[in-house]
DNA sequence: TTGTAGGCGTTATCAC
DNA sequence: GTGATAACGCCTACAA
């Protein structure tokens, strides 16, 4: 059913339905009942595709996420799809499997799709094509990572004081070993938490072996595998801080493998949810992040850039401050052997 | 940029470019790799709306979740994005937070917007509504709950045997005083989970007072306060048995508050994912379910559908196995009486 | 092989 | 206040 079936059901003309529902205050009111009355009956619903392209825009926001499997991002596409709704937005979710190459597929999706706008949180992809990207206008930004673009907007976490908060509490419990699993260098929050972490260590003059920094990819399995290099060095470490909650199942599920307890012969501390974490055996001590503010907010800043077409707007970087939760799985040192068998 | 300006670009007609890039063989091979070379240079991309207006198909299938924030729909949903991308189509996700208006919106959202087809996961909407947009043809396939709608493909798990399973496992224990948190009973998934935890104690004549059925609604919330409730009961039952992984969390927390001890004084087995519960204190014993299995079914019945019309097709069922995991919160009975203080 | 023209379902700009 | 009419950007007979 379209405008010109419902027209010629009720004699009027189209422009007249189009009116009504567009901009009702312009159709008499006695019209205005009855076209009303009319799409009701019908359900008449009009065709938003085209809609759109008479209008130009789509209404739509687009995200593209890491991995939506993962909490963090599954809270994330929540609150941008609250505040999207109640704006009268809707949400186009891309997974991009932690992955430039998905992320690039997403992006192009995306144009084609003529979204209005996009939360983007960037994998790595080729930067050329954000640029093309924002000289078409189209307003973009970015959420717990950035790429490196030039003016966007963005919200992350303060990564180096969550990796120092990290830190500064495993060396305060008295562990002078303490290793990492980071995460990639090349995402801003991989190559942040890392030299947050770095920095703790060099002020309080704790030594870090290059053996004690793991490099993974935000994946579970990248985390324990970390874990049985770690565990099996020579010197193992007494403490670790990961930088994910991904990896840091991995290494826990590792480290039940190896046997190595929790936190005596092991301090843990990692990037999580504030979720499950303290369900965990032991209760997770974790660095969390105020995951749906920060989605809301990327979602607010989405739509202010997209109601007032000034560009003169000038840009944002929004930090969000991380919270340190202590709970069982840091312990003052101890130096048993932690190795695997 | 359009095919309008391109054309001008290269002094060809507008549809020497559309057909290059829908049916390339149809044009002379120099001209061809003109075009194709100008695509390239120019960064055209086909405006997808315009596409769509003109074709009258989207190549969207638009999916229905209760709550994205949950792991399993967070697979569900990157199950259903990878067959369908795979198949040229994109999909765009809706939170109906498990709530039967939300439920509509998305659906009316997903009807304007023309998508090809719907997996939904039913929270109880209208069913009018649904039957209303059967009339339009376009394919629906329920997933994880049906809604009752007549003639739709759907794919489920077993979730009565899921839960005879659950029961059968705490009976062998020796348990006689077993409880449930089950789920809504609008819920088709709901309903069977507890008349299969209904079935297998009659049928082991293990009886079931009222007060050992709590019903919640799926959330973490309404967990943790039936846990509340049944272990200040005068005779607090020895195990439980929870419907759903959310609910399960709550439940554990509300536990802890007790300082119930876990499975010493009470044994408990859930509806969980596999990836968190093992790692829970104490490990979870678990009805896991084949997740992604089920989303890419769900996509790939939908997109069997769309690519045959012949609705000719028969309808499809699809009743998954679940898997019941032994870990450490299910013990032997032991008639210590947990109360809460 | 290529170009012309009509139309997908709206909205916006005009007259009336 | 209401009704023609021309776009929006693309696809697809059909004509050349």
């Amino acid at each position: 059913m379209t405008l010109f079936d419902l027209a010629r059901e009720l004699n009027v003309s189209i422009s007249t339905i189009s009116r009504t529902l567009s901009r009702p205050e312009m159709v008499a009111p006695t019209t205005r009942e009855k076209v009303l009355a009319a799409v009701k009956q019908f359900g008449f619903q009009p065709n938003e595709i085209a809609r759109s392209l008479r209008t130009r825009q789509t209404k739509t926001i687009g995200i593209i996420v890491p991995d939506i499997t993962n909490w963090f991002f599954g809270v994330i596409v929540k609150a941008v799809g609250e505040v999207a709704k109640s704006n009268g937005y809707s949400v186009l979710v891309c997974n991009a499997d932690e992955d430039p190459t998905g992320e690039e597929h997403a992006l192009n999706l995306l144009r084609e799709r003529k979204a209005s706008g996009i939360i983007n949180c960037p994998m790595g992809a080729n930067l050329k094509l954000w640029r093309s990207l924002k000289k078409t206008g189209i307003p973009v930004v970015e959420l717990d990572r950035i790429s490196g673009l030039e003016k966007v907007d963005a919200v992350v976490l303060d990564n180096e004081k969550a990796a120092e908060m990290a830190a500064a509490h495993l060396i305060g419990l008295g562990h002078s070993r303490i290793a990492t699993i980071a995460g990639p260098q090349h995402l801003s929050n991989g190559r942040a938490r890392l030299s947050g972490f770095q920095n703790a260590l060099r002020k309080s003059s704790v030594p870090l072996p290059p053996d004690y920094v793991e490099f993974g990819d935000f994946r579970e399995r990248s985390g324990h595998d970390a874990i049985k290099r770690l565990v099996s060095l020579r010197d193992p470490p007494t403490a670790i801080f990961v930088a994910n909650s991904e990896m840091a199942g991995g290494a826990i599920g590792a480290l039940r493998e190896c046997k190595v307890k929790i936190p005596t012969q092991l301090s843990i501390v990692a990037f999580a949810d504030a979720r499950w974490a303290r369900y965990l055996d032991p209760p997770l001590t974790v660095i969390a992040e105020p995951t749906e503010a920060m989605g809301r907010c990327a979602a607010e800043l989405l739509l202010a850039r997209l109601n007032s077409r000034s560009a003169s707007h000038k840009l944002h970087m929004e930090v969000f401050p991380p919270e340190l939760i202590v709970r069982k799985s840091t312990a003052p040192v101890r130096l048993a052997k932690a190795r695997c068998t």
